[in-house]
DNA sequence: AATGAATGAGCCTTCATTCAT
DNA sequence: AATGAATGAAGGCTCATTCAT
């Protein structure tokens, strides 16, 4: 009624609503995050939600349009996290040491250490979003951290010193990335503390690198 | 007479009983696998998988405590399929070109052959399973059909021709588990004809081989 | 603004909302000793109460955390209806003739009498209530009633005339309280009519008063 | 086929089986009782039963109706071994002391120590049966035990040394008998040990000699 | 924008009873 | 007489979602 759909007519109110509107949708993705750690995904319903985050639950169907989109929205959130992580490490790496300085083992165990570190503090909700999308349609989105060193292999940028370029196939880019996502997946369940044990560390990372040694051009 | 009320003194009426109750199991996880294939594990109720079995709810619940030990039976099944086809693979191999004529190479590739076409059939059905123990307890157990290399190798088992034996840690042995694992975890998720690829293969190949000859001793 | 979400700055706001709330609960309560009146407790289903009471499932639990709940709530309800006439009575009766003029036999035979009567009107609902809170553990709280003469008894409030004061000890107590209770408890059982019988409730008292006099300090 | 009904030719063999028939009921009642006693009467379901007496379900409604019928057996054997023992013990003192030689209070303690000793063993067994039949229909049977003094009473045959004979209405020996049911019931739920204190056993004998003394006809 | 009472299909499980063998 | 597999209605309870306010 005052708002009939269309008739947005101040301008002006709009700009802090819209502020209000983003603050309340971040409080409910944060108190989901809450949730899903204290409570699991089993008692993770949009009521409880709706309590949790200080709204009602209606409120919280005006950001959301079900229950699925929010836990859409935190594992998108997690993955650029650690997409971000990884890029900056890798690059503030690049910068300190010099392009060339940075060998392709160096490049390996960066991204690998990042992936590996990525679900300190909040482990219990990182799991559970790492596994809804693994299983869901978002599932290419969620691997992008790792394929971040993938896609530079595959593209063929980086040279490892007098040796020749590394250049992957799509099927090999995809392997490898698995491979890692997969190994994270199960260290997550088995034993958290495992990811941080540096001969785990080793091992993957002697993984990555003895299949790229081994798709290395042969010149 | 002596006979404790319970225990027919003639064996053969009850072996008519055990028959029935034996099919009617396997009706039911037949139902279930059918079940789980054609509508996914939301639509898994127990009502719903009476329905498909053509018995009652009741009758479900006389041959299996809870739902979930449903789901662990076929999970626990479909393992035991990979399992044992892996295995039989391999000795038959090993029979076919003599023990020592089996390289190093070809029992990776062996393994993760029957790996990589254990989910032709009822894939989906068989993707649920995989995921669903991958979470529960008995994710040990369904590692199992790919641990038999490992475990192999773990063991220093294997010789390959004048190089020296293959040894791996445990931490090793889980990572190139899980690794392969994890690759046909996502594969099955993004496309199951993958799978069958014969690059793809190759590729799985090469990351296991790799990390192996990272591992191996140097003589 | 600082207001923290949920908590409305108008209070007039939640008025509407609680009152209805209250009466939602009300109403279902209402419902549910109709329900247990018509159909007796084996035919009280949430379900059932959820249909009698013109609301869905949802709703009562909305109000009430389980089944038992509502029956306890239910109990409470009754319990206090007694107390509150039994003392109500016994302190108008005290006021009109001066409290001096109230003899022992005059307050049992008020105790007893609101005791007898209490059930008038669905009888059902309240034997069965009064049987779920004998057996439960708030038997304790459901005595309390018939405890209050047995309290004033066993505090030696109670002083008769020229005739020493009565104190009974905890055991006295206990059986005096007990066999009202299980008189009554018979009686509507196995003829709920019996109760409003002027020489059932003679003997009832007389039964009281016998005892009480038995325990009387000889002076 | 063996046996179409009604062709029941040999005679001879009926008793034997008869006799067998009648150990059946046998077996099953005392592993209901076990079974009540052990797992309460939440867990007595006909199957479990079954189980327990280690016949099958089938077997156990070849002798019972139905599962009612099975706790009203039980209770009413209860019962018996009550009465039983009441009037045993009361006849055994009787003619040890020549029958004036019996003292009204003293009587009563008989019959009042017999009850409150009632339910050693199989408390919980014999409180649940106890519970179920004061709300069903056979209320009237399982009073009998107290009834038997009350009877007595009522029917005016005991005569107290020099005093007048003791007569009580039929309101009377409700009141007493349901008084004394009432407070055992109360203490079996409260605490077992209690039936077992001297002073409890001293107020119940007080309270019923209290009342009979009330109702002494006065010469 | 926000509320939160209300919904109701659906879930898992139990158990008294039947009946073909 | 005995078996025990099969039944299926019913039970208590959850939760994503809607909508009048």
């Amino acid at each position: 009624m005052a708002n009939p759909p269309g008739s947005k007519s101040v301008a002006k109110r709009r700009a802090p609503a819209q502020a209000r509107a983003r603050q309340t949708r971040a409080l409910i993705l944060e108190a989901a995050i809450r949730l899903l750690e204290k409570r699991g995904l089993r008692a993770f319903s949009t009521n409880r939600l709706a309590e949790a985050a200080g709204f009602s639950v209606g409120t919280i169907y005006q950001y959301f349009e079900n229950k699925q989109e929010i836990l859409d929205a935190l594992a998108r959130h997690e993955r650029d996290r650690r997409l971000a992580r990884t890029t900056r490490t890798l690059t503030s790496h690049a910068q300190e040491t010099g392009t060339t300085g940075l060998s392709l083992r160096d490049r390996i165990r960066i991204v690998v250490r990042t992936e590996l570190h990525a679900f300190d503090g909040r482990q219990r909700a990182r799991k559970i979003l790492f596994d809804l999308s693994w299983r869901g349609q978002q599932h290419r989105d969620m691997d992008r951290p790792v394929t971040v060193l993938a896609d530079m292999l595959a593209a063929g940028q980086v040279v490892d010193g007098e040796r020749g370029a590394v250049r992957l196939s799509a099927t090999d880019s995809f392997v490898l990335t698995q491979a890692v996502a997969g190994i994270v997946r199960a260290a997550l369940e088995r034993d958290e503390q495992m990811l941080l044990a540096p001969e785990f560390e080793d091992a993957v990372v002697e993984l990555v690198a003895g299949f790229v040694e081994a798709r290395r051009c042969k010149p």
